[in-house]
DNA sequence: CTGTTAGCGCCTTCAT
DNA sequence: ATGAAGGCGCTAACAG
């Protein structure tokens, strides 16, 4: 309510010298400072935002876009990315995208005319290479987590893909599974991409014969697992596999929930093994054999490095983090 | 980058014109309408909302407060104010207090000078009155979530923790408990009372006789229910609980880990229930015996409110939304 | 060390 | 139906 000409008038000085005090900048002489804040406590001063960034053309607001907040691995994203971004003085703006372009588009505008300083995106896909430029477009920096985009090259804070397929893979194939089949995101992603590039890859390394029939893509909203896991069920055993290999979380707690209904018992029957937690809290239903991913400092590492790009202090070269994630072996996976 | 002067330029018309056309204000001709949104387009305009804010004295952001975005609980009603407010075409910033009145207030003071236009808070506790307060003073709607404040009178949307801890209470006599603890949050957070007295008052009615040393209080967030779960178990047998009812999911999770490490089995020796689910996805580990609160509708129905309240749409009177939770019986509290 | 001037982009008010 | 003037609250640049 109360602004710098109330406080200065108040005061005996100018608005100058008020917004010199609130902002702790130029020179003041110890006295006028004194008087002024007591004043500005008197009146509960808190500056307009709206004003400053007007003039300062920045809002110390971020933006955080992910595609879905009910999703454990996000939820820590989300924890680390405020935890930074309060530390650095700034707000975080979230929005869901829900995967979908479009959704991650209308985000897009408005965040934009919020005047938000930066944005830390998971993007929903390729196609957000077009949202992504209408970033560069409007000077608005950004850095991407969990998943990179064709044709855009930036900051980025990502997990290893391989490296955790590998353990996953190699793990079950120590487990003597050689009938692995791939439940996996859209191929839009990049990390579905890769992990199913990882997964020829290693299965091919490994000396096994991978059969492409024993590898779907699924969407991660719709989570439609059933059909295919009921093919995979219903194949003459010499070709039904012995383990599935889900490329997330969610994907897989469907696909468990898929067996369930079709009577096929995890990890008797079939192992299951994913990427990430699909609990808040680890330990408490210690089932899902994961490829954990330290989610937490996704969001903490890529504000910092969103931070540095904002206020210039970014190495001229875009910086790409890659953190690795560490295999967790549970029941879902093992033989009794 | 582009502003309405641009605009005004190229289309040969006043700024006003231009401002008109964005807003859909006032009365333009169709074709100078046509003319001027043609430019918008080609010149990729998007409003400056820090100008539109420091003018209109409104910017379409909405403030979410809770306690821990890690809590599904709490995952779930950001889902639905998020949903909302987009809806409604606001956006939402993201304030993590972990239970802590000092973060809170840290929070308030930022989101004021942000010129959030409302706030939707789950308050860390009683002490958060100051910082309710606060916004009164600032003149900023608030509605509070999950939780009310004593000598605050406001919109609210709560769940029934009466009518919760009653079926909880009542499932677990059925099952011939007698002899139930009582692992609660703190006593400065509203819902926390409630259950208190709803316990002791619902035992009363079933004609048992309550022992407070059944009951302890533990903080939300250091959740250190170990000591108090020892001391339970090692009392004498006939003092012993059969049957823990902890005040929500995070506390019953950390208790049934407590109970793990003393080698204490659940259901078998010692049943549990809680409030809400600590799962994201239900279903899929169907373990614990919750009151399930509908979540999403409360960050829904109260982002509406606040709206209402905002927009000034909203009745002269507080109103006081009630949403009552629905018992899922699992398997933490079901003898064999 | 302190003050004055001007302008950020938009909208309200008043005029035409 | 359209335009001109002025101001929202703040700070950069310059002046003293």
């Amino acid at each position: 309510m109360a602004t710098i000409y109330d406080i200065a008038k108040k005061a005996n000085v100018s608005p100058m010298t008020v917004s010199r005090v609130v902002n702790n900048s130029g020179k003041i002489s110890e006295k006028t400072r004194e008087k002024v804040e007591k004043i500005i406590e008197e009146l509960n001063y808190i500056p307009n935002n709206a004003a400053r960034s007007l003039t300062l053309k920045q809002s110390k607001i971020l933006s955080l876009v992910i595609t879905d907040i009910t999703n454990p691995f996000y939820t820590k994203v989300a924890r680390g990315a405020e935890d930074k971004a309060k530390q650095m003085g700034y707000r975080l703006l979230l929005s869901n995208s829900d995967e979908s372009f479009e959704k991650e588009s209308e985000y897009v505008d408005m965040l934009i005319s919020s005047g938000v300083d930066g944005v830390l995106m998971a993007p929903s896909g390729d196609e957000s290479q077009k949202n992504l430029k209408t970033l560069i477009k409007n000077r608005i920096p950004f850095v991407l987590i969990d998943r990179h985009v064709k044709g855009i090259d930036c900051d980025l804070v990502m997990g290893d893909s391989y490296q955790g397929t590998r353990q996953l893979l190699e793990h079950l194939i120590g487990q003597g599974h050689s009938k692995i089949a791939l439940i996996n995101g859209p191929t839009n992603v990049s990390t579905a991409r890769e992990r199913e590039k990882a997964y020829f890859e290693i299965l091919r390394l490994a000396g096994i014969e991978a059969d492409k029939k024993l590898a779907a893509n699924i969407s991660y909203m719709q989570n439609d697992s059933y059909k295919f896991v009921k093919n995979l069920i219903s194949l003459p055993e010499s070709k039904r596999p012995t383990a599935i290999f889900a490329a997330n979380n969610f994907i897989a707690i469907n696909t468990i929930k898929s067996l369930r209904q079709l009577n096929v018992r995890v990890p008797e029957d079939i192992a299951v093994v994913c990427f990430d937690d699909p609990d808040p809290i680890p330990d408490f239903n210690p089932f899902l054999t994961i490829a954990a991913q330290p989610a937490y400092n996704f969001g903490y590492m890529g504000i910092q490095l969103l931070i540095e790009r904002i206020e210039g202090n970014g190495p001229a070269e875009k910086q790409k983090v890659i953190l690795p994630p560490e295999i967790i072996i549970r029941s879902s996976s093992l033989k009794k």
